[in-house]
DNA sequence: CATTGCTAGATC
DNA sequence: GATCTAGCA
């Protein structure tokens, strides 16, 4: 349920970007042929031609819809060019889309707060630039860029024809006499107007925009003139706006709430809300919820822009449909391989690229018995720490599919079948790549530190045990050239598994921090804090005693990523950019506290601030990170 | 389960 | 952590 956020007290001025049928312009930039047909994109296309999830605006004006199947749309509009998402690993991916997605939030960012909100939308704030606008160059000449600004609709003006409406608003724009809010979100509707140009030219995709003194109203005009067109909704015509708006167009209200409103309280409108008393609606439906409910029918939402470029978490997911579905652990175990080996690649990229660590493993999946029909008794989700690498993230998802299959069944010898799969990486975090990216671990034995054994019974001595610290290869093709400068061929390498305790320290007791072979803070400490502040190369202190180069090469992706162990990094020079190479990894609850304590206090404020990422604006975010996470931006 | 595959946020 | 709601291509 909504909650209702304190809202600030000056006016702001916040816009909401939505890229134009996205999926399918996509498409287009990479097979221009398309441009200007009636296309649409489909996932599979083996029953009944697949499912639209993207249209066109031509596509469109022949009735064709989103969730049409493909052979409906070639009914409809014969003409129609079906475009086939790409399949990977036997499934739909999406990659292609992400990418693109990143390319359009690395522009848009450029002027202010920016929150990437789906991979095709961005809310900004730019107060800011706005206001900078009205001190140094008000609106009031037409030039350049001014003359798309000038294309706004603006809600609540008349706007008759064409023509007429360009002049309507670009007196708006410019009058002199208008209040400061007006001002500001007329610079908004400005800088808006530029950067859509600016996505056009660097990408070719257009997009539409809504710019208002809100979120809620800023999304809620963005796809009110579309395509590539904009939207401005001044304060005075909120209401006017609010009053005739239905409420399933509110966000929030979709769904069961929205539905809620229309048949316990015979709410149609947004304006209907407005006969409600507060404490009303908190009876009704919460406080919460109720004072949010109040609020957004006076067009009132303090909901912040977040600073957050990227996902908070990465997914997988496959359905089972119909005689699809699977009923036996092999064919489970295969598709989940597939499904975690698309997820592991996926975090790895965001490790390299990013300096982002996922924390947490989620297995979702949707069942039903052999028998039993209705069956309301729904799969479980677990979760469990996540470990690096491939093979592990498969080893630990099969587990956890394990133990909500016995929960699923209740020791009930019943066949099941499976129509739904998917793994999740979340709890991500940025490793600070500043100081001393020194950054290593420890571990703490918790049990929280190994990861999925639910079900113990089943699983005699678990080998994820070991993970504590976690060493992590880079894949191949992801590494960074600097890494190279250190020593050619060989950018890392990994200590070799015999040497690599991790066998036996899995059955450490816990509270042991690893002791032997680890490089862990047990050197370090061992060392003498004076070593680290010498230099900045905690890298080579830590990790390879004896240097970053002599370590061997043993480079292989996953399996042999293995735990526990030490792995050279390319972060050799010192404070310099631990460019793409990869960190290592490690848990940050496993972090043993006892252990931080008797660290420098540097190191520890740093360890603080990572286990307690500050929601603060200050540590949130490096340049350095973000824009390596997008290709580069030609400008 | 024939819409599929993602995301994010709130609640307890 | 697990579940539920919601939104979007």
């Amino acid at each position: 349920m909504p909650v209702a956020r304190p809202e600030p007290q000056e006016p702001r001025v916040i816009a909401h970007v939505d890229m134009d049928c996205f999926y399918v312009q996509v498409e287009q930039r990479r097979n221009p042929e398309l441009r200007g047909q009636p296309t649409a994109v489909v996932q599979y296309n083996d029953w009944k031609g697949g499912g639209l999830i993207a249209v066109s605006y031509e596509a469109r004006g022949f009735g064709v819809k989103r969730s049409m199947r493909g052979d409906e749309a070639k009914r409809v509009c014969p003409g129609i060019n079906l475009v086939q998402v790409p399949v990977a690993r036997g499934k739909a991916d999406l990659n292609l889309y992400r990418s693109a997605g990143s390319e359009v939030v690395a522009i848009l960012a450029s002027k202010g707060k920016c929150e990437r909100a789906s991979i095709d939308e961005v809310y900004l704030d730019l107060t800011d630039a706005a206001k900078e606008m009205l001190l140094q160059a008000p609106p009031d000449s037409p030039e350049g860029i001014f003359m798309e600004a000038a294309k706004s609709n603006i809600l609540g003006l008349p706007s008759s024809d064409a023509s007429e409406k360009e002049k309507n608003v670009r007196a708006w724009l410019c009058r002199p006499d208008a209040d400061y809010e007006d001002k500001l979100l007329a610079c908004g509707a400005i800088i808006v107007a530029q950067l859509r140009v600016r996505v056009l030219e660097e990408t070719q995709f257009t997009c539409s925009a809504g710019i208002a003194h809100n979120k809620m109203l800023a999304k809620l005009v963005s796809g009110m003139h579309k395509p590539a067109q904009q939207t401005v909704v001044p304060s005075s015509s909120v209401q006017g706006f609010l009053a005739s708006l239905p409420v399933k167009k509110m966000k929030q209200l979709g769904g069961k709430l929205g539905s809620s409103l229309q048949d316990d309280l015979g709410v149609e409108t947004i304006g209907d809300l407005l006969s409600f008393a507060e404490e009303k609606l908190q009876e009704q439906y919460g406080v919460n919820t109720g004072t949010w409910l109040w609020k957004i029918a006076r067009g009132i939402s303090g909901e912040e822009v977040e600073d957050r470029l990227l996902p908070k978490s990465h997914g997988c997911g496959k359905t089972f449909p119909g005689p699809k579905a699977l009923k036996n652990s092999a064919s489970v175990k295969s598709w989940l391989d597939q499904l975690c080996e698309e997820l592991s690649e996926r975090i790895q990229s965001d490790l390299n690229q990013n300096k982002r660590i996922a924390q947490t493993l989620t297995l979702h999946a949707r069942a039903s018995k052999e028998n039993e029909r209705d069956s309301t008794k729904k799969f479980p989700s677990k979760s469990c720490p996540l470990r690096y690498g491939t093979g592990k993230i498969q080893e630990d998802a099969m587990k956890l599919f394990e133990s909500g299959l016995h929960e699923f069944l209740e020791s009930q010898n019943t066949g099941w079948s499976i129509t739904s799969l998917s793994v999740t990486a979340s709890k991500i975090f940025d490793i600070p790549s500043g100081t001393s990216s020194i950054l290593r671990y420890i571990k703490g034995p918790s049990s929280a530190a190994s990861p999925a054994i639910p079900d113990s019974s089943s699983v005699p001595d678990d080998p994820s045990l070991d993970n504590n610290v976690h060493v992590t290869p880079i894949h191949e093709e992801q590494c960074e050239p600097s890494i190279s400068e250190k020593e050619d061929g060989k950018r890392y390498s990994s200590i070799s598994a015999k040497q690599c305790p991790a066998n036996e320290e899995k059955r450490i007791p816990k509270k042991l921090p690893e002791v032997k072979g680890t490089s862990s803070i047990l050197k370090f400490l061992s060392r003498g804090q004076s070593a680290l502040h010498e230099k900045r190369k905690s890298d080579v202190l830590i990790c390879s005693p004896q240097g970053p180069g002599s370590s061997s090469e043993a480079n292989k992706p996953e399996e042999h990523n293995v735990s526990g162990q030490a792995a050279d990094r390319s972060n050799i020079n010192s404070g310099g950019e631990p460019s793409g190479s990869n960190p290592w990894l490690f848990n940050v609850e496993d972090i043993d506290p006892a252990v931080v304590e008797e660290l420098p206090l540097e190191i520890q404020r740093e360890i603080q601030g990572w286990i307690r990422p500050s929601k603060e604006p200050s540590t949130k975010r490096r340049g350095s990170t973000i824009s390596s996470y997008f290709p580069p931006a030609r400008s």
